[in-house]
This record gives structure tokens, sequence and C-alpha cells, in this order.
RNA sequence: GCGCCUGUAGCUCAGUCGGAUAGAGCAACGGCCUUCUAAGCCGUGGGUCGCAGGUUCGAAUCCUGCCAGGCGUACCA
């Protein structure tokens, strides 16, 4: 509908200067925009304005040449003003949105698909979080955001893969294996000190009581290092089984689980740094190696190897990612936790030192999760062993609202979680107002059937023309806003973006239910709302989908 | 110190490319169920968009400086 009446200034311009009546036709770049307040109507187009340099004329006295010089063949315009300092309004006539409406049940389950993307290859890498510990509310938090991300962009063209990177090597799996295997120590009756590094949680517990239901005592005859090592592999896998069933259960599924160790046994961390010392890039010095990311914007080099030899985590990072191109992704997003924006320059430097460009790589930066139980804060700490689990949470509010409301806030600002608010069914609970759209329309249409007879419903031209109330047209309208909302938050990554779009289409839905019936006295205006409604449900319904979200039949 | 993020109504937050009188929800107050689900709707109040400059026809939005809060600033992961 933008681009029509865009099309129709353009020519308007055209005729004007063919006309006389405008010095040139060229125009400054300007908007055709819904206007935020509804008596500036359907549209508004700023051209006037930003022409009036380039057709050295006043804005206002501009705008009135164009309008003369306005056709409108379609006959979709009700009327036009001009407002304030040379804004055009056009106010459509209902009839103008039947043919949408029909476009948009037509479209399906497609409506708001777009081929921005163009089949590009995309890859969203997300959660990944250590194999150390169970999942807690910011790793959920991360979870909903990448899961949508990637939903979103696939709506927008992209070719998508999901990615989980498995931590599997290194000091935190060794802490692990020590964790649990002093544990399993003290459980075979043995005094034991545990050191400040390790984990505590009645998960670690729980872990060394299944190894010595396994081995009984004999781990300890074993040399220490063989028998952490052993603990360290148990419990890895232990825990990595409840992470899978843990994100299964939240209705999140990876396409693939990427071990860091397999980095390592295949050669590809050494293989990476061989290429950049080979490229001058990596370098020696003070017994260890460096790597130049400060000639990519980092602030300063970083070390990659040791003194004593070992890699660092940032070596295999870079060997990671090398990898993901490898692997033919055009554009790499990794959705971290906000407390790693210290990390994106350097690897960001190390992607464009491997030979990308910047703009392939992006962060999703996911500020933190302040757990609130009844407006008072829930104690967190990991090493302590006193969080709340992302099971926990799923368990006790269920799956939608866990996710729901992970996407009501811009994936940068830190977000509150009140358990109790999660669970009240009421309004200030925005999961419900947006279903119960669904299952009332549900109902209308159950009723429809069982008592009109009126199963399918057609796009009847006769029944879309009694479609004329202000608030179905707002209905119409804020459908028609879907494709462009998913575009925009495919391009900056922003699921939060269809939240907002659902809680407004729902608030159109609840405002028109309680003002009109759908199933009316007259069966032809029967038809048409029915028609309506249908699709609300459907775009309703294809919205919470990307997010994850159910849409029920029934509440 | 340096870097990144955040700062909008009493509270929690929206506000793509600069647009008209800055919007929701909650809380407060007042209404609406013999009719398709009241998990809903309607109405009333409520603002120096952190502060100060600048850019321009026009700034919450862009630029500069400052203030406050969070996080980061490892040969840890």
């Amino acid at each position: 509908m933008k681009d029509i009446i865009r099309e129709m200034i353009g020519a308007a311009v055209a005729r004007a200067h063919q006309a006389g009546a405008l010095p040139s036709d060229a125009m400054g770049d300007f908007v055709v925009e819904a206007p935020k307040l509804d008596h500036h109507g359907d549209f508004a187009a700023n051209v006037a304005l930003v022409s009036a340099k380039p057709q050295r004329m006043a804005p206002r006295r501009l705008a009135e040449i164009l309008l003369a010089h306005l056709d409108d063949p379609g006959q979709r315009i009700e009327r036009t003003e001009i407002a304030g300092p040379g804004f055009i309004n056009f106010f459509l006539r209902p009839a103008a949105w039947h043919p949408l409406l029909a476009d948009i049940h037509r479209a399906g389950a497609h409506y708001g698909t777009s081929d921005a993307g163009g089949g590009q290859r995309v890859q969203v890498e997300f959660v990944s979080a250590n194999p150390t510990g169970p999942l807690h509310v910011g790793h959920g938090r991360g979870a909903a955001v990448g899961d949508t991300v990637a939903n979103i962009l696939e709506a927008a063209g992209y070719e998508v893969q999901r990615e989980y990177y498995i931590n599997d090597s290194g000091r935190q799996i060794r802490t692990l294996g020590l964790s649990v295997y002093l544990r399993y120590v003290a459980l075979c009756g043995r005094e034991v000190e545990f050191p400040e590094e390790c984990y505590q949680g009645d998960y670690i517990r729980d872990l060394a009581v299944e190894i010595r239901q396994l081995k009984g005592d004999a781990l300890l005859d074993e040399a220490e290092a063989t028998a952490v090592d052993f603990c360290a592999r148990h419990a890895a896998g232990t825990i990595l089984d409840g992470i899978r069933n843990d994100l299964d259960r939240f209705g999140v599924r990876f396409d693939r689980w990427y071990s860091e160790q397999s980095l390592f046994d295949a050669g590809r961390v050494e293989a990476a740094l061989a290429d950049l010392r080979g490229r001058g890039i990596v370098y020696e010095k003070d017994g260890a190696q460096w790597c130049r990311t400060s000639d990519y914007g980092d602030e300063k080099d970083r070390v990659v190897v040791r003194q004593n030899g070992l890699t660092t985590y940032f070596a295999s990072d870079i060997a990671y990612h090398k990898d993901k191109y490898d692997r033919g992704f055009d554009r790499v997003i990794d959705v971290w936790g906000a407390d790693h924006h210290g990390y994106i320059a350097r690897m960001t430097a190390a992607v464009e030192a491997a030979g990308q460009r910047r703009d392939q790589f992006q962060v999703i930066l996911v500020h933190l999760v302040n757990l609130l139980r009844g407006g008072q804060p829930v104690a967190m700490s990991t090493r302590a062993g006193e969080f709340v689990t992302l099971a926990e949470v799923v368990a006790e509010v269920g799956r939608d609202a866990a996710r729901f409301i992970f996407l009501t806030r811009h994936h940068e600002s830190a977000l509150d979680f009140d358990l109790e608010l999660a669970k009240q069914k009421t309004n200030e609970n925005p999961v419900y107002y947006v279903q119960y759209v669904h299952a009332r329309i549900a109902s209308i249409l159950r009723k429809a059937a069982e008592e009109y007879g009126i199963g399918e419903v057609m796009a009847d031209p006769a029944a879309l023309a009694t479609l004329v109330e202000t608030e179905e047209m707002a209905l119409i309208k804020a459908m028609a806003a879907f494709p462009e909302t998913v575009a925009i938050a495919a391009a900056h990554l922003e699921p939060h973006r269809v939240t907002f779009f659902l809680m407004d289409l729902a608030a159109a839905f609840h405002a028109y239910y309680n003002r009109h019936r759908v199933l009316a006295e007259d069966p032809l205006l029967t038809r048409g709302r029915l028609f309506l409604v249908a699709t609300v449900q459907q775009v309703i319904a294809r919205g919470l989908g990307l997010l994850g979200v159910s849409a029920p039949e029934r509440m």
C-alpha cells in the first residue's frame, strides 16, 4: 500500500513538471509512513518537505501543486490534506484495504516472509554454555533470543543453521572433574578439603553419588589424575545430556553440537595458528605467541599460546570461527552474555585477520536476567550452587510464558523476570494477552461451524465490502505492518519487535471484539467478519510461531 | 584511567532510515458481563526524553562534552 502511494506521488511530480507547474522533476528522498496519530490519516508523506530545496518552493505550496496533479485510478483515496509544515496526509477508503486482507489470508503461513536474505547461509551460534553445570535463566534468555533470531532470519529468506559450541576442553572441565572427584572421595568417608575454585551445587553431589554407584570405592585406588579425568568426562557427558534435555523442553533444537575438543583432535587449532604465523599475524614475544589483533581494530595484541606452551581459549575460538567460514557460511552470528562484550573487538579482529569482512561477523549481546519472586530478588550464584535453573523456571511457569517474557525487552537491556508475574493469568502477563486472541477466535470459528454451519471462509468481495468499521480497518492496518516488522527485526537482529507487534495486534483485536459481534444478524456481514478474524488468527499464530510460543485453541 | 552498554510518565518499557501534539502496560481513579471466553474492553489524570551545547525547516533519534548506573579491561574460561 505504501508503495502504491509512493508511485502515485512520483507520477504526480512528473505530471506537474510536464504541465509546467513545477520547475523540475527533482524529488528529495521522501518516505511514506503510517502516522502515529489516527487523525493524520492512513499514510503521510514528507515529499513536499524534502523536495522544497530542489524545487525552490515553500513546502505547503509544493504540496498543493502535487495534490492538484495526483491521479488515483484505483479510487483508493477518500481524501487528502496538507498538514503542519507541509505533510501530505492520505485518508483511504475502506475498500482500498480489502484486497490486502485477501492477500494476507491467501499467503497463509508465508505471510511476513521475504527473500531479503537471498538464500544467504547464516549460522547462529547460541547458548554454548560450558557443560559444567545446568542451564540457568540467563542461558534461557540467550536460548530464546538466539532461536527467535534464527526463526526471523529464516522468514527473511536466509538459510540458517543453529549451532551449540561445547567447551569440553581446558581448565573448567578439569575443575568440574576435580569437584566431582573430591565429593566422591568424601562420600567414600575420607576427609577432604574443597578448594575455593571448585563447584559446590547439589548436582555435583548427585554426580558423585552416580559415580560411586557405578564404581564403588574403586576410583580411590587409581592415580588422582586418572580418576579426576574419569570424573570430568563422566560429569561433562551427563551434564550435557541434561542441557540437551532442558533445551528440548524449552523448544530449542540445534542442527549441530560442535565440540571444542574436536578442533584439537582434528588439528584445526594448530593449523589455524600455523596459517596466521605464516602470514606474520601470529608472532613470538616473551616466550609466548601473540596475535596481531591490534592491526584489526583491537586495543592490543592477544596471547594465543602461553609461555607454558598451552593454547588460550582465544586460540580455540580463532580456529572455530575460521572453520565456520570454511563450512561456507556467509554470515556468522554469535549470541553472547553481555559480560563477554570485551571479547568482541578481538574476535572481530581474528575474523578479519582470517580473511573475512568485518560485517560477516556479528555478536548479539544478551544482558542479564534479574530473577524475582513477588518483587523480591532471588539469590543467584553459580559457584555456590544457589541458582534457579532454566528447567525449574520452565517447570514452574511453562515454556510459553518463559520464552515470551524473555523476548519482551530489547536484548541489550537488563530484564526483570518475576516468577509470580509469569504465572499470573492477568493482562500483566503479556503472553496470555496474545494467546487469548488466538483462543477467542478459535472459539468463534467453532461456534460458527457448529451453530451457523459456516465452515471454510472465503474471500468473497461482497462480504469483504461489509468491513467498514474503524476497528476493522485498524486490524487490517495492524496486520499490514507484519512483513515490515519481520524485515526490520531481521535486519537489526531484534526479536523483541515481533513481540511488540503481537501485543499491538492483540490490543486491536480485543478492542474490536468488545465493540462488535462477529456472528452478527446479517449473514454477509458475518462472513466478512469471520474472514477478518480468521486472518487475524493466522497472523497471530505465525507471529507466536516465530517466537517459539504455542497458539492454543482453548484457554 | 580506557572501552562497551544503559539512562524516556510513580514503576516496567516501546519508539528502523531525523518528522507533526513523545506512545504502551502496570499502579491510581471512574465505568462495562441475561449476547461469540471479563485471561477482555472503555474513560480520566500523569513527561525539562539524564544535563549542556551543536548540526537543520525539524532532534528522544545525528555530533561534542559532562553526569549517573551496569559490565569489561588476564600468558582465566
